[in-house]
DNA sequence: TTACTATGGATTTTT
DNA sequence: TCCATAGTAA
């Protein structure tokens, strides 16, 4: 059955699968069938008589890593026994066994993004500087980069004696480490440089490990940054049975440290590589292929590589530059509707867009239209204020060493506890080198927070109570009497507001995921809830099962795909996006290449971009022009579905390409106030529209953009509401 | 301590 | 525009 099922793999898929010993390569374009070939190695590799104990397979998301295993599950029973699982959950298996030899206690506690920014916030007001001289967030990147790299806080400070800025980032470097330490606890990159830093220290340890992991494939590689190479190539060293699958043209998060040359070099690093390239695209029809292809053709940093199909040429690529972004949205929206209304499911849909903050309008006309749609992205789900605090709930109670979720939940909800209050207790935590935890049991006897003892003792008394329930509950019952014993959820059915509303949903929304969680695992307990919560992103929970449109950023979208694909916001300064054009850096305009190659590789049978001659962006109006990687698409494949020459030929005129003249900021242009809507017909009126049918106009007001309000009375659908510049209303 | 107003800043985010 | 944070008043 294996074999048959590999003997309808294309050749190169089939050299990939039966490949198993040595370094190899396959660099796997869009569409070509990449996971299947994995997973056939993996049922190949146990066929052959490798123990699955001994392969590892390293995916960069869990969704990612749990559809590999079902499918490597389907084809053999024993592919349960493989470790499938991404780079960060498998460093964490291992440290949880051998973090004593790096000095941590195995119950460390994993701190996300939000619990680092805060950290080096708490750093920066030690040291007595502004968040405004260096901003948190920068200063947490460069350190993640630092440690990307493999550099500790002592290297760092050596390479920064000579420059004042930078000394100051090592000092807070210096300091963060020593508090995550001393607080056992680690962050996401700790997790690699950590298990990088064990076995480079102790041979014998990796030595382990290697035996452990005699075959060793990585997905995505093209993602690695360098501490993850490092971390494989030493894993990997002993018995040499690396393969990687990556696509350099796909490598998009390389402002988060992705180095590009862990794909590039991987020949020169080992010896004897064998590379396989995967050409072969099973998903799009040729035009859109040709589209991808000669858009990333001008990329000068990659392995050349040009997508092939057995498909006919397809639909051609559509491009619409809409008035203004609402109606860029309708327009979407419309094509959508018309699509459904021929047959075809909401599902089929996906509008991708190059920021979050584009998604609200383009939301807009999806609901204005009535389609059902998902977001993806934008405020994680475990980044939501509630959950935080309910989780740092669940984390004071769990490493009540730890003092950062303590802080965080001291006055949530408010129990007149403030921050002087905490300062104090915090330093006197301090001067007596214990944890803020123990400083809170004994608050009474420190004589400068006389006035709070009340409030501080009643607090303790809560979380004292909560961890002798933990003891005895499982975590959902736990969840429940956090929000009953500390009124939060009391506080927030009194808002009475949607939004209130919204956060008590999400909130049962985690218990669910505590019973699902208790329900998966047999020995479930808190700091294994908190640690699966720590390693799980929201793309996670995408599935295809139900039938909505789907939005979300170009980033997001990467390894799914979707019959048509809508490219909103086509625009320069957009996308590509105003950094890229005016860091001058050619690999900037390279990586928004490839996230365009990304997006266009999304699209089975259709592929709209879109774009809009004005829209609204931080509260002003901008005009911009279509995006540069139009042009790189061969025009007898697109469809201009607005007739636009004047656009084009006045882009054509336009002296771009960040290696030649440094075009002035798009965004830097604002537009005059638009010419007052023109409206032939006034109140008492009947007027015509487009999908609310005929009505009679009850009241017209004009709005600050000069655009109208009206109020029709429809015959068959009531009063609406509709704005003139988007509504096109007729009188008749 | 809290609740309000002014101000400034604003990609992308697999873990 | 919309958000988070800093500063100020009660």
């Amino acid at each position: 059955m294996l074999n048959d099922s590999i003997n309808s793999l294309n050749p190169e898929q089939k050299k990939a699968v039966l490949t198993t010993e040595g370094p190899l390569l396959i660099l796997a374009g869009a569409g070509s069938g990449k996971t299947r070939v994995l997973t056939h190695r993996i049922a190949y590799l146990i066929e052959q008589g490798v123990r699955p104990y001994n392969i590892l397979a390293i995916t960069f998301t869990n969704k990612a890593a749990r559809e590999m295993k079902e499918r490597v599950c389907a084809i053999t029973p024993e592919g349960d026994d493989v470790w499938v699982s991404t780079f960060h959950s498998s460093c964490v298996r291992i440290l949880r066994r051998e973090a004593d030899k790096m000095g941590y206690d195995s119950r460390f506690s994993i701190y996300d993004a939000d619990d680092s920014e805060r950290l080096i916030r708490e750093i920066l007001k030690g040291m007595n500087i502004s968040d405004k001289v260096l901003k948190p967030s920068s200063v947490l990147a460069e350190i993640s980069a630092q440690k990307d790299k493999l550099i500790g806080p002592e290297k760092y400070a050596k390479l920064t004696e000579k420059d004042f800025r930078l000394k100051k980032i090592s000092d807070i470097y210096t300091a963060y480490q020593k508090h995550l330490k001393s607080n056992n606890a680690m962050d996401f990159d700790d997790l690699i440089y950590v298990c990088t830093e064990l076995f480079r220290t102790r041979p014998d340890v990796l030595e382990k490990w290697q035996d452990r992991f005699r075959y060793i494939l990585v997905d995505e590689y093209q993602d690695t940054n360098a501490s993850q190479y490092r971390l494989v190539s030493m894993l990997a060293q002993k018995y040499g049975n690396l393969c990687v699958v990556g696509d350099d043209d796909q490598s998009i998060y390389g402002w988060r440290g992705a180095d590009i040359r862990n794909i590039l070099d991987f020949e020169k690093d080992f010896k004897d590589t064998v590379v396989i390239r995967l050409e072969q695209n099973y998903r799009s029809g040729a035009n859109i292929l040709n589209a991808a292809n000669a858009v990333i053709k001008n990329n000068v940093m990659r392995k050349t590589k040009t997508l092939r199909t057995a498909a006919g040429a397809g639909n051609m690529l559509h491009f619409y530059r809409a008035r203004s972004d609402i109606e860029e949205s309708a327009f979407i929206a419309e094509k959508i509707a018309e699509g459904v209304s021929h047959g075809g499911r909401y599902s089929d849909y996906a509008i991708l867009y190059r920021n979050n903050s584009l998604s609200r309008v383009l939301e807009e006309g999806l609901i204005r239209a009535g389609i059902p749609y998902r977001l993806f992205g934008g405020v994680r789900f475990y980044g939501r204020r509630e959950i935080m605090d309910i989780l740092s709930y669940l984390k004071a109670i769990c490493n009540p060493g730890d003092d950062m979720p303590i802080r965080r939940i001291i006055n949530v909800p408010k129990r007149g506890i403030g921050d002087t209050t905490v300062a104090k207790l915090a330093e006197a935590a301090e001067e007596n080198g214990i944890s803020f935890y123990t400083a809170l049991l004994s608050a009474d006897a420190v004589p400068s927070l006389k006035g709070k003892t009340k409030q501080l003792e009643k607090f303790a008394e809560l979380l004292v109570d909560l961890r002798d329930k933990a003891e005895s509950e499982s975590v959902s019952e736990l969840i429940e009497d956090i929000l009953d014993d500390t009124g939060y959820r009391s506080e927030l059915e009194k808002e009475n507001t949607d939004e209130a509303r919204g956060r008590l949903e999400n909130l049962q929304e985690l218990v669910n995921k505590a019973v699902e969680y208790e329900q998966d695992n047999e020995n479930a307990d808190l700091a294994g809830f908190l640690e699966e919560v720590a390693l799980v992103a929201d793309v996670d929970a995408y599935t295809d099962n139900a039938d909505t449109a789907v939005l979300m950023t170009l980033h997001s979208s990467k390894g799914l795909e979707f019959p048509t694909v809508f490219i909103a916001a086509f625009e320069e300064g957009i996308f590509p996006g105003f950094r890229a054009i005016t860091s001058g850096k050619a690999s900037d305009m390279e990586e928004e290449r490839r996230l365009c190659y990304v997006g266009i590789t999304r699209a089975k049978e259709e592929l709209y971009f879109t774009s809009a001659r004005e829209r609204m962006q931080y509260g002003s109006r901008v005009a911009n022009l279509p995006s540069r990687f139009l042009e790189e698409i061969p025009p007898d494949i697109v469809e201009h579905l607005s007739d636009d020459r004047a656009a084009t030929e006045n882009r054509r005129s336009f002296a771009y390409g960040a290696n030649r003249v440094r075009p002035k900021p798009v965004n830097s242009y604002r537009m005059p106030e638009p010419k007052q809507a023109v409206t032939d017909f006034g109140p008492g009126d009947k007027v015509r529209h487009i999908k609310f049918g005929i009505g009679t106009v009850a009241a017209m007001e004009e709005k600050r953009d000069g655009s109208f309000e009206i109020t029709v009375d429809f015959d068959n659908m009531g009063r609406r509401t509709v704005n003139s510049a988007f509504a096109n209303l007729k009188k008749v």
